[in-house]
DNA sequence: TCAAATCGTGTAATCGGTTACATGACACAC
DNA sequence: GTGTGTCATGTAACCGATTACACGATTTGA
């Protein structure tokens, strides 16, 4: 038993299609009576439009298509929820597209999505800029959001990784830290390789020697990465970590081997993640409101699409790459040494001052 | 610049669009040398072709929708990433719509999926079978995935939040705790309902009187029911949390409050998710494999769909509920004194075979 | 009273594919 | 030479909506 069509509905109520579609959908001219007979017959057909069919004659599809890297973690879950949750305001459906781990995979999935979407995220950073043009021969309007996206000409949205290592490296350096140490993420990763950079450049800028070992973003090298550099014969008495699993992952380790933090030794994240608020001691890092940065892209794109279908080419603004600044969050991994001092005063212990911080935090 | 039909590509190459299209799929009977005529054109017009006029005439999408209810946070952000890994496998593209939070939203966003999907998942629990069935007037495949939907006669996944509740008291009775509070979650969950009554039950079993606040699922809620707990006259020693984000808050209260976990008081939490390892104590809760969940819900939805479009009815299997039945992570939120674990083994008592059951099935 | 404007409705083309069936060429057997 | 079978290819119907345009009926104005 097939559902039923907009012509079965028709000939239910003695109508043509025309009228039928005229009732269901903008008030066009249609008389109250046909128009009640009309939506009396798609009851009791229980008729539901059937969307791919009027895509296909609108070229609308209301949906927009998400290219994600092979795998992906709490970062970009987030970052879909709050494009989600952006979407649903504007209308739109969100179609998700877990890409290869190849440049060949990502270019077909992006291909796959025409006919299907109106609009294309790329997170995806298999994809270099030459590849997306060719693999979107249709020229969908599109919004890069991975790391390096900023040299594309087309619209972007980028983290500025190099601006907030700086910060971290200045903030070890303002709370006394003279040897601070990096847990880089996975080579090849251009987030990383930003962050890093970041770091090279603002330990440069301070006269300091730089001391680097690889992680790759996940908790379990952020861990082994500190004990290699407890192992080390060089001291440190500060951490900036690629990411924030990897900093805590380290801050396990550490507290694993005596070494107190942040007394001996401060740490600093990147992303806070909801994890950061929660750990003992709390870590501090740098902040990328992820949702918020999820839903300005989906306002970018939806910008774009209805620029593109009604006026000319979209705005100039719509063209530009757009950075999402992270800012600093002071939790108790690198309490500054003037907290410290006043949290000594009279209570018992630095527990409670730190605990207040953070539920403002959550 | 519209980007080529499947036309342009067969005037370019000189055939009909019949045999561009047998060139493209499946190799059907086509010259070896007329089909590299056709590629080159497709090449050379950089032709991709419309998904949705492809679904159109040939009835499939190779997409799954998935209902959401109105806000859904990490746990299903990871059900969500369990499906789509599998989803990738099967050839599927997932597509996301948030329902609003009453019933009449959740149907019309059911509804507005026909045409675009070829199966639903649906976790909204605003949608009891009775709605479910009216909207989907054309009877999509469907696998449920809402506390509850036990009841319905449509295929579902639902977790054991009733057995979880109980192995979480009963684990607290066997490590000493006499007095256990639950901290529960919202009224109107499903999930927090069946888990508050299984701690009813195991209370009732063990003869104790219950002892229950409600919290909301989020951290917060947690922090100050734990604190209202701790305020009020009675004691107690040990809390069972309807899920982790409530027993983390609480123990963020207990830590500030000086009170000491697990010597004070034990605590236990639902669903195990990544920060429960991660904080200190390390979180003792209720493991439900939850990218597996997501993963053995896309086959269920896949083999229903494959059943559907090629012989009659799905197996009698597949119509079935699966119960995900949680499994006991003991940390060191709980003092795991093994002994006493032993002690209970002697018990007349059906707790540890319960137990055993909810490890070999994990 | 007749032409024009207005208005509700129907007819049929269209979106971009797939595919049942028709067609025509060629080979082979009698 | 004719009939039959095979095989590559083309024609056109279809999927289920939207919508430009046509049409007939009614209203309006001179």
């Amino acid at each position: 038993m097939k559902p039923a069509t907009i012509r079965d509905v028709a000939r239910h109520a003695q109508v043509s299609v025309a009228s039928v579609s005229r009732a269901l959908n903008g008030s066009d001219t249609v008389t109250e009576e046909t128009r009640k007979r009309i939506l009396e017959s798609a009851e009791a057909l229980q008729y539901v439009p059937h969307s791919g069919a009027r895509s296909l004659s609108t070229s609308k599809t209301n949906t927009l298509g998400i290219i994600l890297p092979d795998l992906y973690g709490e970062f970009f879950s987030e970052l879909i929820r709050g494009m989600d949750l952006a979407a649903r305001e504007h209308g739109y459906h969100l179609i998700v597209s877990s890409s290869h781990d190849d440049a060949d995979g990502a270019a077909a999935a992006i291909r796959s999505m025409r006919g299907r979407v109106d609009g294309l995220f790329v997170l995806s950073p298999q994809i270099d800029s030459a590849n997306l043009a060719t693999a979107m021969a249709g020229r969908l309007p599109v919004v890069l959001m991975h790391g390096g996206a900023g040299e594309s000409t087309l619209p972007s949205i980028v983290v500025d990784n190099n601006g907030g290592a700086h910060a971290a490296v200045d903030h070890l350096l303002a709370t006394g830290c003279r040897s601070i140490a990096h847990i880089a993420g996975p080579a090849g990763n251009l987030e990383a390789e930003a962050r890093l950079a970041g770091y090279l450049e603002a330990m440069a800028e301070a006269g300091l020697e730089p001391h680097v070992v690889e992680g790759d973003f996940n908790q379990g090298s952020g861990h082994a990465s500190a004990q290699a550099l407890m192992a080390a014969p060089r001291r440190f008495d500060g951490v900036f970590c690629g990411n924030d699993m990897m900093a805590i992952g380290a801050l396990l380790a550490f507290q694993e081997a005596g070494v107190r933090c942040p007394e001996d030794v401060a740490v600093v994240g990147f992303d806070d993640v909801p994890i950061a608020a929660l750990v003992r001691p709390g870590l501090t890092t740098l902040r990328i409101r992820i949702a918020e940065t999820g839903r300005r892209a989906l306002q970018r794109l939806v910008g774009q699409i209805e620029a593109a279908q009604a006026g000319r080419e979209a705005t100039q603004s719509s063209s530009a790459c757009e950075v999402v600044r992270p800012e600093l969050v002071i939790r108790t991994s690198t309490r500054a040494s003037v907290s410290t001092t006043r949290a000594a005063d009279g209570r018992p212990s630095g527990v409670t001052a730190s605990a207040q911080g953070e539920n403002q935090d959550g």
